[in-house]
DNA sequence: GGCTTTCGATACGGATCCGTTCCGTATCGA
DNA sequence: TCGATACGGAACGGATCCGTATCGAAAGCC
């Protein structure tokens, strides 16, 4: 519980109450455990744990759990680090589709709040450090959290450019990290509370008009 | 050894043959085994093993040393990686002055090829998922590797600035983030190897001349 | 009420690590 | 040559962890 209202970049750990077969007999599995134990992988990651100091014996005393209720649903840590990525919600903002400015600083401005927010980027940093010895950890929090907000971000400098907003001459993927490479570099090199308000407009904007000075500084 | 060369952002380990007092008698510390620890762990993170998994034991052996010979010389882990920081070796580039534009590609494309290169960039991902449990860490690495490019961007932006070449209407600081978050956004969300060539200059002319088409949008 | 499965808790053998200590050898200053 | 210190290697007691097993109690089906 605690902090995950503030934060629901991680609101919905969704239940997986276990093969709940119907013909199951004896107790059935709780499902609060098993949020409890993915929560408390995410708090422990929250408060800078790395996956290397998460053992399955901290999770469970974290989680107020048998650590034989931790293993009788998940065979190890990986798989049960897997779950918790797939766990994270990733919902994004609604586009009204009226301005390709502000629809890229409506993505950009729910990324700095929930996107980059405390313990989303706690978790940013943990996934991104094992990218190379645990390759599959980061392809599931690619695929539930980076992908669909990247595609997003696409269609909007897609639909840019058929416009005759955004220049063409140049790959949309390069574009994307334009936008988001200025807030990335701030939440991960700089700050680790919330990013200023008012940062997603100005980077967009600059993004958009350049930072020579000019007729053009003056935001459309 | 091994690979050093190729990557000389952690050339220098830089000896520290511990108290060398003059009057020192006995057998003197070896140099050589300062530098196999050092080595050993930077080795070690460039597979991408996180400190979490970093234990005295496994690095007296990565380094082909007696643990006792690490001992003799930190107290502990963390002052061992502090050391290791220390030992990094930040040179930036030259700058020649003559245009704004210029050196911004240099820097951007000595952190291309350097700063965010397969050993430095496991080392950066590494110590940033540390910062909350390990703040000493990261300021030593920033103190270290981050401090002198960031100040010299901030310089040439500022006489950027001065010459009419940047728009003063906006923080030095957020104007950095502009150009260092892309490659950063690239180096840590999407490659692992080496960013593509012509990445720096590219990023450069478009976050000074913006990304909506038009005039501008041939490079001065 | 029986049967089955899960619950939290505890304990297990085996493994790894920590930080220290000791070994026999190597390398310096005096 | 002798005393002092460092070397790699091995072992130590204590701690933590892994994955499994077992316990009595709880909570479902039939």
């Amino acid at each position: 519980m605690s902090r995950a209202a503030e934060d629901p970049e991680v609101a919905a750990a969704g239940t997986r109450p276990g093969p709940a077969a119907p013909g199951r007999r004896g107790r059935p599995r709780s499902a609060a455990a098993d949020s409890a134990i993915i929560e408390a992988v995410l708090r422990l990651i929250e408060d800078g744990v790395s996956i290397g100091d998460l053992s399955m014996e901290r999770i469970a005393r974290e989680a107020g759990v048998g650590k034989a209720t931790v293993y009788r649903r998940w065979p190890g840590k990986s798989a049960l680090m897997l779950d918790v990525m797939r766990s994270l919600d990733a919902q994004g903002p609604r586009l009204d589709g009226a301005s390709v400015r502000d629809d890229l600083v409506s993505l950009l401005e729910f990324l700095r709040r929930r996107g980059l927010a405390r313990r989303s980027s706690a978790l940013l940093r943990t996934v991104v450090a094992h990218v190379q010895t645990q390759p599959e950890l980061w392809a599931e929090y690619h695929d539930t959290v980076v992908r669909g907000r990247h595609e997003a971000l696409l269609d909007v400098l897609r639909r840019g450019m058929a416009n005759g907003e955004i220049r063409t001459d140049r790959d949309p993927e390069t574009l994307a990290d334009l936008f988001v490479g200025p807030l990335l570099a701030r939440a991960l090199l700089h700050e680790w509370k919330e990013l200023p308000e008012g940062f997603a407009a100005d980077v967009v904007d600059m993004v958009l008009e350049g930072v020579r000075p000019g007729p053009r500084a003056a935001a459309g």
